[in-house]
DNA sequence: GTACTAGACTCAGAAAAATATTA
DNA sequence: ATAATATTTTTCTGAGTCTAGTA
């Protein structure tokens, strides 16, 4: 990229695609599989049947045991059925789609079993769409496209206590799409007998296609994949912004500071939200509509009820405890000790208020950001975000990293500094199912290791001692290898108790978000180069592909 | 001015698929 | 060598942020 800026707005010149892949349509179960209702098999109507086999294939997850869902599900199954069908079928629970459960769990079995030949099938098939579909020409450039599959029907599945969990997400249909290209370019065509709601030449946006989801009506798009020019270049610039915060940052953190003794109560909670923003990470907290989505907040939509303020905690003074539930309703919980005028402030802005009212009733992420853009040109929020991630990053790299370590325990010191970040920025996950079991084979590996180790200790002095008697070459020899013998298995059980380490130490969080979407990949790049790490040892493939611009940009020297 | 909304884009963890390791 | 299992990578699509256009 980089051979010619566009004029402001302007996304590309030249745009030309296959359009989009839709789902597979759908195949009705076959005539042995049954439908029980209320004890008593019941043949569906195709339409019907369909939205039954997306409960069926849910059957053994939580969701369908909790009311919203099944409420939300049984609602919008009963759209989908015949008038008969309607009145016979009144009752979720009286419903048995305890066979059609069976017959996908048994596909899915014979899927495993397939033999190498019928995978192998498989695999140049889709190979074969990827190549047909999943690239488009984007100005001189053939370009990887993301998600060039349509979503399949099937069951909405929110996060958190969502209140439209259940709900049939429709299938998408042609005359649903938007197609997006160049007016010089060739226009993909519709499945046969389907045309297209529209075609469009909007070279002011990045998508190729588009249609509108049923369950919040929000548009969605299908878009270019991280590798290609137009996202690696909103990338860079992303993290050039977050530099250019770097270089005013002490100036804003003073103006905060003087904000908190304002006059205006206003510009007092916008002060206060910046110092969250900045000193916790935290994300801006758009308002939401109630009742469309997930009870979510962020810093400027907090309420009185998610935070606690103590004078004193555990020898602390002005602790305040956030406790609530943020982006895809993680929950966010961290005890801090703040300044003093910060805690004041939060007593005033408590005052005579209820739980649920909000915490910063003045302010919203507009006033915010309009007040953030008079500070720097081109900054938001989010970009204190990026900025303290990409500093703690650089920082801790500086500060963990030994230089005489050898490689596995630099990584090692390169994942705690992602860990650091990552904790910061309260990216969590599930602790793997079978985590507890995995540390434990690991810890017995680490065990026999250690045995191994000891024996080859023992071998190498009665070498030496034989040596010391027999004093003939091929002693000698013996000697020789059996050092190496130990140092090679001193080699691999340091390694392996680095890995342990690291394991625990990752129980519960995510790394990767972080390192995909906070992280300046520069810095990444020139902490490689400078300790002489393998990229391939941080980066796998796909993100050596995502970043390659800064692969190709940073030297060893580079600094945030 | 400002508030509201649609639109476009980034960022998020779970689940599925692919691959590596072990039995 | 093969199958079972563990781990890593990729896919998927939901959930945020932020802006521009309109009332």
């Amino acid at each position: 990229w980089e051979e010619e800026r566009y004029p402001e707005g302007i996304k590309w010149k030249f745009l030309e695609h296959k359009g989009p892949v839709f789902a597979p349509p759908y195949e009705p179960l076959p005539e042995n599989v049954k439908f029980y209702y209320d004890g008593k098999v019941m043949k569906l109507s195709p339409k019907a049947e369909e939205v039954a086999t997306f409960f069926a294939k849910m059957l053994d997850h939580e969701y369908t045991t909790k009311e919203i869902f099944r409420k939300n599900f049984f609602k919008d199954w009963r759209k989908e059925m015949t008038n008969e069908e309607k009145n016979i079928i009144t009752n979720l629970s009286k419903c048995d789609f305890t066979q059609m459960s069976q017959y996908f769990k048994a596909q899915s079995e014979a899927r495993k079993q397939m033999s190498k030949e019928e995978k192998l099938k498989i695999k140049e098939e889709n190979e074969k769409l990827l190549k047909e579909y999943g690239f488009c020409i984007m100005d001189n450039h053939k370009e990887r496209i993301a998600n060039f599959k349509i979503e399949p029907p099937g069951l909405f599945r929110g996060r958190g206590n969502h209140p439209k969990m259940g709900m049939l997400k429709r299938r998408i249909m042609p005359e649903d799409i938007i197609i997006n290209c160049s007016k010089d370019a060739k226009v993909p065509s519709p499945p046969p007998g389907h045309k297209w709601k529209e075609v469009r030449h909007d070279n002011k946006v990045t998508w190729l296609v588009s249609w509108t989801e049923n369950i919040q009506g929000s548009i969605k798009y299908i878009m270019l994949n991280p590798s290609s020019r137009i996202k690696g270049e909103k990338d860079w610039q992303k993290y050039e912004t977050a530099r250019r915060l770097k270089k005013c940052v002490d100036k804003i953190r003073n103006q905060y500071r003087e904000d908190w003794k304002s006059k205006e109560m206003k510009v007092r909670q916008r002060a206060v939200a910046l110092y969250f923003i900045d000193k916790l990470a935290l994300r801006a907290g758009n308002e939401k509509e109630e009742g469309e989505t997930a009870d979510t907040v962020g810093c400027c939509s907090l309420r009185v009820e998610h935070i606690n303020l103590h004078p004193e905690l555990d020898g602390q003074e002005y602790v305040v405890e956030f406790d609530f539930l943020g982006k895809d309703s993680i929950r966010y919980y961290n005890k801090v000790p703040v300044e003093k005028r910060v805690f004041k402030n939060l007593q005033l802005f408590m005052e005579n208020k209820q739980p649920e009212d909000d915490l910063f009733d003045r302010l919203n992420t507009g006033i915010l950001n309009k007040h953030l853009q008079d500070l720097m040109e081109g900054l938001t929020a989010k970009v204190f975000r990026t900025y303290n991630a990409s500093i703690t990053l650089q920082q801790q790299l500086k500060e963990l990293t030994a230089p005489d370590e050898n490689i596995p325990a630099k990584i090692l010191s390169y994942n705690r500094a992602n860990r650091a970040v990552a904790i910061l920025c309260n990216h969590q996950r599930a602790p793997p199912k079978t985590f507890e079991k995995s540390m434990m084979n690991l810890q017995s590996k680490i065990d026999a290791k250690k045995e191994q180790l000891a024996d080859a200790r023992r071998d190498l002095k009665s070498a030496k001692a034989d040596a010391k008697v027999m004093k003939d070459a091929k002693t000698k020899k013996v000697v020789e290898s059996k050092k190496k013998a130990v140092q090679r298995l001193e080699e691999q059980l340091m390694k392996l108790e680095v890995q342990a380490t690291d394991r625990e130490e990752n129980k519960q969080i995510a790394l990767g978000t972080s390192k995909l979407n906070y992280l300046d990949p520069r810095i990444t790049v020139a902490w490689c180069k400078k300790w002489g790490v393998p990229i391939e040892k941080i980066y796998n493939k796909t993100q050596r592909e995502k970043f390659a611009w800064a692969i190709d940009m940073a030297d060893e020297d580079y600094e945030f």
